[in-house]
DNA sequence: TGTGTATATTAGCATATATTCATATTTTAT
DNA sequence: ATAAAATATGAATATATGCTAATATACACA
């Protein structure tokens, strides 16, 4: 056996492969922000426009706008249309439930 | 009841105190960069020395100090000496508990 | 004490990220 | 068609982040 596929068997458990890598640190990343928290922790019991978000955080609409547009390619937000106004609630409960759960454990300890 | 009460009452289940939001952040941002997954992975089973992580990684020794000491800042690891050697093992288990999840669910979706 | 080995630290650089201002776009209602 | 309201976008800026080379420190042992 080659040094090469030696080293592949070997490490076959200890390595994470390219593409769940890049998942995972994007995931993270997207939680791993203050106000992106804020957002999607404003968002754990109801839907929010944008305007009520930005006034709710005292964010600047801009910055609203543009952290749910990060949200929303990652697919962790979505939202719905009515007249002009847009509607932002979750759309990933895994990803929810990371939060959740170390809020939790960032309060009791 | 002035405003201010008001608006603290109101907000009670919407805001995070600051003190969790640092926390919570802190974790997700550490938990974010590709080089302390692959770290954090390879110590999910087994203790390490820094130059075991350096080469089985392929990271310079330099980068892997560095990102040790983020992490043992964070006490998400911590190590034990033998002679000159630094062993390295996780030191969390809520925050392996929350990569290992993650690192499942992106690996079946 | 001197030498080798393992790890840590410092400083510099390049890139990434978050916020803001100004402006554009979209939609609705008149 | 025009105006108003809500949201999105682009550019600029400031800060944060990660990596690297070079050097320093700590420990073991002859």
């Amino acid at each position: 056996m080659d040094k090469q596929s030696e080293q592949f068997i070997t490490n076959t458990h200890e390595n994470i492969d390219e593409e769940t890598l890049f998942v995972v640190s994007l995931t993270f990343k997207a939680l791993g922000d203050p106000t992106r928290i804020r957002i999607l922790h404003l968002l754990f019991n109801k839907e929010h426009s944008v305007n009520e978000i930005a006034e709710k955080l005292q964010l600047k609409q801009s910055t609203v706008s543009h952290q749910l547009r990060f949200l929303k390619n990652l697919r962790l937000v979505k939202y719905r249309r009515a007249g002009t106004t847009l509607y932002y609630t979750h759309d990933d409960e895994h990803v929810i439930g990371l939060l959740k759960q170390t809020i939790e454990h960032a309060m009791h300890s």
